[in-house]
DNA sequence: TGTACATCAGTGAACGCGCGTTCACTGATGTAC
DNA sequence: TGTACATCAGTGAACGCGCGTTCACTGATGTAC
């Protein structure tokens, strides 16, 4: 918990915090706007800078969503640590690992929809969920890696043989995919139709029960 | 198969053809730009035509894009009408649904980025998988719909009393988010690591033989 | 077959706007002595 | 404690650009007679 000052809290000529308070202003707008909706003039014009200010700690727009990406990764995965570490036996931190996963991308979708913009072929080439993972987190702290730990916890048995991180794989992209259809508006809802949490529940429960079963023909 | 006019086919004054050159233009832009990357000028020039000419066809740049959008639910479900429609068991016209989904994914980013983009809350509410279901195509032809009456087909005992709706409802998120994890390069490839197919089939049997094991306890 | 005319899909010039970015500058901060 | 000075995070004006959209207009098309 550290004490930044408020993203409006200018005293004076010098602002004192501004990357923070600009990155803070981006995932905001981003989140109302969406990546394309928002303007390095916005986030100046909130923090209460002039629009070339941002040059002093950023490059340019491109580098200042590329910093809310990185962050953005770093606090889901800070999310997922946390529901690993709690109570409880292996397989209910596990399931609220899934839980904290819909939260985040619906409690932050400024920062998700930054994460998983695609950055174009010319920018340097993204890790396994997210370049961050080789740079300043360090990979074991990765979302993918706390998913597989979480995985092999909860069932130590194994996967029938099958590899976790194939599994770690499709439990992600059935999350991924909920989440962004959750976001979309495009999950149907109605009488017999489970929420979003539910349908996570469901579906990690049967990938996992049914692991390996394919292989097997 | 129609006999449109190639996009750029101008034969003097009046093109002819320009809502579909527009449309089919607003589509390639959008697949090697990105929705924010599509402008209007852009669409109109490749045409042939001034950007003002746009207007006769469409009240403004979202009614293109929520043109194409429809285009591509509709262009969905006859891939995946096909693909039920073929030859084999049931359950392998199941699996060539799902080669289908992810094939038009990776084919048609163009569509597939303007479907699935959060049309603004403004926007009129977007029935189960694009508002079209209710209004031009027939809600019996609903991408959703076909992909619920393969599953039904492929497994007519049941799924030990779940909703073939939630069970589709999960294949769809799995599929959905392995497209789009794989669009934006976030699948992580290397040895051991399966090909987006082999993570959709694989996932999808899970799903299916997995199902309604959770809701016994 | 030929002419008059209605229709309407296009033109092209113009608009106001706000974007991302640059530049020479200035004023606050904090350090050295 | 006080003064001189280096540092550098900010200003503010300006830029070129291209966007989406409008408007009065024009030229091709096809129908009526």
């Amino acid at each position: 918990m550290r004490h930044w000052r408020d993203p409006g809290d200018r005293r004076g000529y010098h602002h004192g915090n501004l990357k923070e308070a600009l990155v803070e202003a981006a995932r905001r707008f981003i989140a109302e706007r969406g990546l394309g909706g928002f303007t390095l003039s916005d986030a100046a014009k909130l923090v209460g800078v002039t629009p070339a200010a941002l040059y002093r700690h950023f490059s340019g727009r491109d580098a200042l969503v590329a910093e809310v990406a990185e962050r953005g990764f770093d606090q889901l995965a800070e999310r997922l640590a946390w529901a690993l570490r709690g109570p409880g036996t292996p397989i209910e931190r596990f399931t609220r690992m899934g839980e904290a996963y819909l939260a985040f991308a619906e409690e932050e979708p400024g920062y998700y929809a930054a994460m998983f913009s695609r950055q174009g072929e010319d920018s340097p080439a993204t890790g396994p969920w997210g370049r961050a993972a080789q740079t300043r987190r360090e990979a074991e702290a990765s979302p993918f890696n706390l998913l597989v730990n979480g995985l092999m916890m909860a069932f130590p048995d194994g996967f029938d043989g099958a590899d976790p991180r194939v599994i770690a794989l499709q439990v992600w992209a059935l999350s991924h995919g909920i989440a962004t259809l959750s976001a979309a508006g495009q999950l149907p809802r109605g009488p017999g139709m489970p929420g979003k949490l539910d349908l996570l529940r469901a579906g990690v429960l049967a990938i996992v029960q049914g692991a390996g079963a394919g292989s097997k023909g």
